[in-house]
DNA sequence: CACTTACGTAAGCTGATGCTTACAATCGTC
DNA sequence: GACGATTGTAAGCATCAGCTTACGTAAGTG
């Protein structure tokens, strides 16, 4: 999850997601669509999509075809939605707070 | 967006940012709540959090109490929605990279 | 006006990260 | 089995990002 957010933060691979979001693409088809950066680079982005698990693979022959794993994007967004629903968890922390501001006086 | 979602990606200031989630806080006293490293580095994320838009600072005297942008979260959130729910609008692209294969074939 | 409190910031170190240029490995084809 | 296609990977480099220490600054306090 930490991961993921990670990934997310780099453009490109922003860009790399949405290209494999609704369809399975080779590597090397991925990467042509990209002018300004190495074949390389782009397998490297791949690799870390991978293993943020943002990504699949799935190898046919030669080929290596990946997809977007929509899973794991559903997962970012209930982490980050979970700054706002469980506020109320954390007035417990609050709370806290309040205690040792009480304290300090 | 970017500079939000980089930001993000931070654990620490994903840490920072849960503190002034609910309440105002001053620098020292978010500072305070971290042990293992120094008050400056924990200023120079909220320096980087500010100009991300994710928190606001108000001044009063020698203090400067930091406190969530919410909104600027929110934009985060549909932003990453969009992920999802502008597939249809991305179909144009599939569509494309078909008719590229037709040619290519 | 000295002194303290509450902060930002400049300088410098270090490890991570994105990139390129080789090179290696695997699979299909002739 | 040689060869081209498709891909990952190792090595090296430049830049960035997070951290610390040291210093600067502005506002309260005696």
């Amino acid at each position: 999850m930490d991961a993921a957010l990670k990934a997310l933060a780099e453009p490109r691979r922003r860009e790399i997601l949405r290209l494999v979001w609704l369809r399975e693409l080779p590597a090397t088809e991925i990467a042509d669509h990209f002018t300004e950066v190495t074949r390389s680079a782009i397998s490297q982005h791949l690799a870390v999509l991978k293993t943020a698990g943002l990504v699949t693979e799935r190898r046919d022959g030669t080929r290596r075809w990946y997809r977007a794993d929509r899973n794991e994007m559903k997962k970012l967004l209930a982490f980050l939605d979970e700054f706002w629903t469980s506020g109320l968890e954390r007035l417990r922390d609050v709370a806290e707070a309040a205690q040792q501001d009480k304290e300090k006086r």
